[in-house]
DNA sequence: CATTTAGTTGCGTTATTATACAATTATGCA
DNA sequence: TGCATAATTGTATAATAACGCAACTAAATG
């Protein structure tokens, strides 16, 4: 995935930076480290993530996945942008949410709960 | 995919190396043929495919499934059954067809429709 | 302890892919 | 020129996977 760019990234980094849905991605994330591909560890309210590269043979797989062209430039466009967004980071620690709200799982309306 | 083991083979003999039936590799084959992974080359009644390899990053890719390791042995089962099919082989050509009959297209019985 | 927010997840719906049967094409051979 | 056979493909159905809404959990903050 786009992990191959950096060292780790929270959900709401990637979801600034694939420009998929929050859910989405939470989802896929989730299956990759089932099968073991990536490492997770929760920080506060983030959730930061990991390729796992304990193996030789799956170092190889990724460089040579990373060496593939990107004809359309897609993988160059999420990449520019996942660097962008890392600079919103401070001492290195991710520290604001999603910031394309459309992107993101509406929350509960709690006035709108008191109100019924 | 197999392929990955020769230089190249046609479908009867992915056939009996894979053991999956004949139409579903048909179309299997045809996939990677669209998308420009296979080349195909047709003599007679038989159909070589093979790997292309034209790009140095394919190439790596390849290099690095190949070395992926195969936990259960499937890998190992099927390239064993596919050396041993490559021995029916006369001049470093194929001269039989499928050998396990029960994955093979069942062909139209022409004196049923004789009969009809 | 109420509120906000990062992330997760249940579930119903839709879209995609896989599967298998049978017909079809194309080639070799008698 | 008729038959056997390697391979392909139309089509209907079954099985999976993707999608998105909305509820939910959990942690920070005041």
């Amino acid at each position: 995935m786009l992990a191959t760019g950096s060292e780790e990234a929270c959900l709401c980094e990637l979801v600034d930076s694939l420009l998929e849905p929050q859910y989405k991605l939470s989802r896929h994330l989730k299956v990759l480290r089932q099968v073991g591909l990536l490492a997770a560890e929760k920080d506060g309210r983030f959730v930061y993530h990991r390729l796992v590269t304990s193996h030789t043979h799956l170092k190889r797989l990724y460089a040579a996945i990373r060496a593939l062209p990107d004809s359309d430039g897609t993988f160059a466009a999420d990449l520019r942008r996942f660097r962008e967004r890392m600079c919103l980071r401070e001492a290195g620690r991710c520290r604001v949410g999603i910031q394309t709200p459309s992107l993101a799982v509406p929350q509960h309306d709690s006035r709108a709960r008191k109100r019924a």
